[in-house]
DNA sequence: CTAATATTAGTACCAGGTAATAAAAAGGCG
DNA sequence: CGCCTTTTTATTACCTGGTACTAATATTAG
């Protein structure tokens, strides 16, 4: 005999937390046991089938990855008055804090208010020309960060925005962008 | 009749974009037309089922969000020496820019440095307390990032880093972090 | 009206399972 | 050693969400 069950069981779940791609079938010879096995050791410890750990994985992907990446505004946009103000809320997850500390890295937080401000402009496209920002208080895991941002001057297509972010009233970031408004003729997205 | 084929094809591809979750039979219902005609439309216009969607999402899920999200650092490390300096180099991808400029957003950009100049400070834990940057080019997709840090000065715990961020020789972004470290002396984890 | 095109229906098959049951193998121990 | 329990394997029926293909039926253009 190899493994005792509980070795065993803690094997599979290493293995399918490293890829959790593989079938019951490719499980079972990894592992050397039966399909049947690997059926009854999933059931036990509650994981689920490949099926549902992938539409589980591309649900997250959807949530997160489209949040994150794909879309303009990082974080839920609360509020949004084109060239004068708007606010966003954005929940520091697990991973995005550093391991160890807990802090959520500060490119969250530029990432939020940066793409708030770039929201702020009302043109088709605009692009941020410089930032500076401070990082006032560390920010924790679970913690919802409120940013709201201002346009605290304009010249022309040049627009001076400030940002605050707060985790329960007390300001943990606080930056200025200068962003700059781009004619593009056709609106085409 | 409701739509022609074209149209209802055009649909079929906004509903799948809109949501990827859909079975051909949700898709039929939705678009009043049977199973057989959505599974013509898709072969036709060379989208793949459901799961082989599913299965796409939770790949890149995998591969990107992982690269982008858990990992300390944006972009890939080059060189390290601790305290001295580093680089590094992030391949802007089509997910990182604005829709319809191309041009990548900032905050990769700054995440790429920020995280950067985190990494090249010689402490288990390093927060970043300020940062300038300033965006001196747009930087379009497909376009190679390489991102060289170094250090400025260090006061005990602050250090202060100049990051400059070139593509083909040419800077396209400049900034200087303000980092503090947490529990310094001794090796990073 | 007729021919071409579009749509629908139906069949066989597949992967990757669930669920339930039965049978075989392996321990453990007195 | 045999007996009992746990573990493992095998088997069967069924399910979803398809592919691939064929045939029949609508629909539309000329």
């Amino acid at each position: 005999m190899a493994l005792s069950k509980e070795e065993r069981q803690r094997k599979l779940r290493q293995v399918i937390e490293a890829n959790p791609f593989l079938t019951d079938e490719e499980l079972a010879r990894m592992l050397a046991v039966s399909v049947s096995t690997i059926r009854l050791d999933r059931a036990e410890l509650g994981i689920p089938e490949l099926r549902e750990r992938l539409r589980q994985m591309a649900g997250e992907h959807y949530r997160k990855l489209r949040a994150l990446r794909d879309q303009e505004l990082i974080g839920e946009l609360l509020d949004l008055q084109l060239d004068k103000e708007a606010m966003s809320l954005l929940t520091i997850e697990e991973d995005m804090v550093l391991k160890g500390s807990g802090v959520a890295r500060g490119h969250y937080l530029f990432a939020q208010a940066n793409s708030l401000a770039v929201a702020l402009v009302d043109a088709p496209q605009a692009l941020t020309a410089r930032a500076v920002v401070n990082f006032l208080r560390p920010v924790k895991v679970g913690q919802k960060v409120l940013a709201r941002a201002t346009v605290k001057s304009r010249q022309g297509k040049k627009y001076v925005i400030q940002v605050y972010s707060r985790v329960e009233g007390e300001t943990v970031m606080e930056g200025e962008f200068v962003v700059i408004a781009v004619r593009d003729g056709g609106k085409k997205d």
